[in-house]
DNA sequence: GCCAACGTTGGC
DNA sequence: GCCAACGTTGGC
């Protein structure tokens, strides 16, 4: 199983919203960078990901569940375009900020620190248990 | 194929 | 609201 990050402002994809989708989950569609796509292409079914509040909050706040692999991305025609499907697996018992993650020894290597405008990112085995650990999640 | 101009993102 | 970083676009 492959580990990744999904960032989205709260103001137009939060959490929240995620959650609410439920079991079914939801295209996790409008990338339009291509190493973005390109990470979601080699995602499979049940991977994991962190769910990530850029802006406003700026910290995990939950764990999601690759649900549907890489299929063309239906908020556009433009055939350059694939996106996953993710549903919410469980909330962060408590949020990992991003000056926690910076703060970090460990976690100075996650791409959230290194190029932090990438929207879909994969993390490693190691950071993933380590922000698990921060955010009281059993994972 | 190079590179300058431009638009977008996201932390601060 | 500002600005740095980065990706994309388009002229040459």
């Amino acid at each position: 199983m492959k580990y990744w990050l999904f960032k989205s402002e709260p103001d137009t994809w939060g959490w929240d919203d995620q959650v609410a989708k439920g079991a079914a989950g939801e295209e996790w569609h409008g990338v339009r960078n291509y190493q973005a796509r390109n990470f979601m292409r080699q995602m499979a079914l049940g991977d994991r990901g962190f769910f990530y509040h850029s802006q406003v909050g700026k910290a995990v706040v939950g764990v999601v569940e690759v649900c549907a692999t890489s299929h063309p991305d239906s908020t556009t025609d433009d055939p350059r375009w694939d996106c996953v499907d993710i549903r919410a697996v469980a909330p962060a018992q408590r949020p990992v900020t991003l000056d926690e993650i910076k703060a970090h020894p460990d976690l100075s290597d996650m791409v959230l620190v290194k190029n932090s405008r990438l929207s879909v990112q994969p993390v490693t085995p190691e950071e993933w248990r380590i922000v698990c650990a921060l955010a009281g999640i059993d994972a």
